[in-house]
RNA sequence: GUGAGUAUAGCUCAGUUGGUUAGAGUACCGGAUUGUGAUUCCGGUUGUCGUGGGUUCAAGUCCCAUUACUCACCCCA
């Protein structure tokens, strides 16, 4: 729970500085949510059981249905744009291995109702900005940006029949040699012509080789804020489905040794496959199994037990005047604890560092008076005299 | 869905070709130190050897089954 608290609150943080306002869902669906989009092999992939009036219902495997679902709900009501984010707690009926568990969080962030490329700058701007403050930097990670639009249109240039079988391949090309990677297409259909300049194009590496305004516009507003080294071009860059219609990215580490800590892009007709009006939209998830894998390789957890400010030792015992000293240190919001047994001093201190305190109180040392305390900060072992007010400055 | 590995003290692990009462470090408890912790020294407790069955005079060790976990595939919303 120390690990996920830092993760949320830095999340939580991160999208609030950025105008995003939390919601959340319930943690179940009808299953017919999920299958409508993705049909009926994606049974396979999650929970899913029958309630007592036999609906067929599933612990939700991600957010952005139950989000379309909750826009569809309010239609006009809601004003637009508008920047949404969630933490919500997924499933996903999957053998779980290296940076993929059955259960998990993943950090949401939407933009609705707008086509600015604007909305792709803030969602990546705020991907850069939460990771810089988790601590990690440009050497870390980077953000790969590509366009499915670009990809459509130059599959469109080489006359590809079935563009749905080739996005899968520039998916994984960078995990096969250049030859497999054009034997691969020969094998959809393409000449050997034309694979050879797929895999051509697939190798550009910065926006002047490729002609795309949106991806230029995309990296100058990046630019202007401050954020140029966190992204790339990477055409590699597809997504899995045909889920996507613009701007797609992904975000690493740069070690590439484990599972994109993060992904998303925009999506053009979310709301109306599950039946509603056309609204666009543009998201991203960031999970937390992964990230949490990252920053504890990267040393960027703290092994800190706790972060108790004041811990109230007796050197009498006395269980009544520790509990009226905590009491004044929490009517002035000094979060306290102490011990529940009168045991030695010694003991006491053990305990307080067990507790990480910052500070032991002496409830009643030989020089305490009314509102001073003896006290004693242990990292450095400094001892002194003071009122509750001085304690505090000196945390 | 496919394949591989692991399971012994709270934690990290050792345990030889099967052989007496299953070990280490750490953590924990007590003491040295009854007004001073984290560092030092001394002493002490750790246990259904994942679970069930089998082989054997004898099983932590070998065999079968089972469960959980880990990892790699498939997939990746």
């Amino acid at each position: 729970m120390r690990v996920q608290n830092h993760i949320f609150s830095v999340w939580r943080q991160a999208a609030l500085k950025f105008g995003y306002e939390e919601y959340e869902g319930p943690i179940f669906e009808h299953l017919e949510l999920y299958t409508g989009k993705s049909g009926e092999e994606i049974v396979s992939q999650l929970y899913n059981f029958m309630d007592k009036g036999d609906r067929a219902l599933a612990l939700r495997p991600e957010m952005t249905p139950t989000l379309a679902r909750m826009v569809i709900q309010k239609g006009n009501e809601l004003r637009k744009p508008f920047k949404w984010f969630s933490i919500p707690r997924l499933f996903r009926y999957e053998r779980a291995q290296k940076g993929r568990l059955r259960e998990f969080f993943q950090l949401n962030l939407d933009i609705i109702g707008t086509e600015s490329i604007s909305a792709e700058a803030d969602l990546i701007s705020a991907i850069a900005s939460m990771l810089f403050d988790f601590g990690l930097t440009e050497k870390d990670f980077y953000i790969g940006v590509s366009s499915r639009r670009l990809l459509a249109s130059m599959l469109e240039k080489l006359e590809v029949k079935e563009p749905n079988l080739v996005y899968p391949l520039l998916d994984k090309r960078l995990k096969m040699s250049a030859e497999d990677f054009e034997k691969e297409l020969r094998s959809v259909g393409l000449s050997e012509d034309k694979a050879k300049k797929l895999n051509a194009f697939m190798c550009c590496s910065t926006i002047e080789e490729i002609d795309s305004p949106e991806l230029k516009e995309l990296f100058e507003l990046l630019k202007a804020g401050g954020f140029e080294n966190c992204v790339k071009l990477d055409l590699s860059v597809v997504r899995g489905l045909a889920y996507y219609t613009g701007i797609v990215f992904e975000v690493f580490d740069k070690n590439k040794n484990m599972r994109a800590i993060a992904g998303g892009g925009r999506y053009d007709n979310l709301t109306e496959t599950l039946g509603g009006q056309k609204i666009t939209g543009v998201g991203f998830g960031m999970g937390d199994v992964v990230l949490a894998d990252l920053l504890a390789e990267k040393n960027l957890l703290s092994q800190k037990k706790s972060n108790l400010p004041v811990f109230i030792a007796s050197f009498s015992g006395d269980m009544k005047i520790l509990f009226e000293t905590a009491a004044k240190f929490r009517k002035n919001e000094i979060a306290c604890s102490h011990s529940l047994n009168a045991v030695k001093f010694g003991k006491q201190l053990e305990m307080a560092n067990a507790a990480g305190a910052k500070c032991v109180v002496f409830a009643d040392g030989e020089k305490s008076k009314d509102g001073v305390w003896e006290y004693k900060i242990l990292s450095s072992g400094e001892q002194g005299v003071d009122c509750l007010e001085k304690i505090l400055e000196a945390l």
